[in-house]
DNA sequence: GTTGAAATTTTATCAGT
DNA sequence: ACTGATAAAATTTCAAC
């Protein structure tokens, strides 16, 4: 499979929208039998196209409605200070997603907590921690009005 | 099911990761039967625990190489401007992320596209279009140091 | 809230076109 | 690359505890 075709395409927009449409199901919304879709899929994630399915679970019922987006500038730009602090902020549980921008801001982290409070915990205990950090602002989510982790294809 | 004991958040923890284990596969790491983990993963899917089961997907394999951070603050902050505002966003496909914040930025969006071309066309085609936006700052992401739908529970 | 078995559906394989 | 059939496995239901 050297390039994807439009039926590719359409699996692709289906599964990442509801992985658990079956491939039956999804060989009849495209006028197939369920074989070529089988296979299909087995190539699309053989080849990297699926990195992986997961369930989308619900951060308020499950107690972590806060979501702060940290800004971060280091004070040493050298290699070895970028890669250390890439792996201190993997290590770091609470971040859900880490950044490395273009401009004057260097990292973007997403964080999730269960309030406010274990962010100014996590900030003093876990974020200071780390040596290389010059400029740190933090911004909070007031309400999500839009997430998915689908994009137009 | 008022509320989750550790069964439930181990079941969940599991299947954020994984959501292609099967009940059989998450029973024995239990040290359970199929059939309990099979009834308290519908009650958890029932009772909005879990919001969806997706795919996701390899942007770089699918052309959707760029990703920008849009901070935008609003000239008009009524309730009527906000609300037409979030209800435009919502329209545009390239928004992956749109979320109303604290502070003096109104809200941030994180969009995906093909190219830095694509995203010139997209302010000046969709974003600038909408009427009611003040300031708007972009930042790049340079590299995806990590990033996870999962979140600590 | 669990076990274990049975019924149903889905996944996976494969010969034929 | 797809169809249709078949085998294997998982999901789903349920009686019994």
């Amino acid at each position: 499979m050297e390039k994807l075709d439009d039926i590719d395409l359409k699996i692709l927009r289906i599964l990442q929208k509801n992985s658990k449409k079956t491939t039956k199901e999804i060989a009849q919304m495209l006028n197939l039998t369920a074989s070529p879709v089988y296979e299909r899929i087995r190539r699309l994630e053989n080849k990297g196209y699926i990195k992986k399915y997961v369930a989308l679970l619900d951060k308020i019922q499950l107690n972590r409605p806060i979501t702060a987006v940290c800004m971060v500038s280091l004070r040493y730009h050298n290699e070895g200070f970028i890669e250390k602090f890439e792996s201190q902020i993997k290590e770091l549980k609470e971040v859900q997603e880490c950044y490395h921008m273009a401009g004057k801001v260097d990292f973007f982290l997403k964080i999730n907590l269960q309030s406010l409070d274990a962010y100014h915990e996590f900030v003093r205990l876990k974020l200071s921690k780390i040596e290389n950090i010059g400029v740190l602002e933090s911004y909070f989510v007031l309400k999500e009005i839009y997430s998915t982790t689908e994009f137009f294809i």
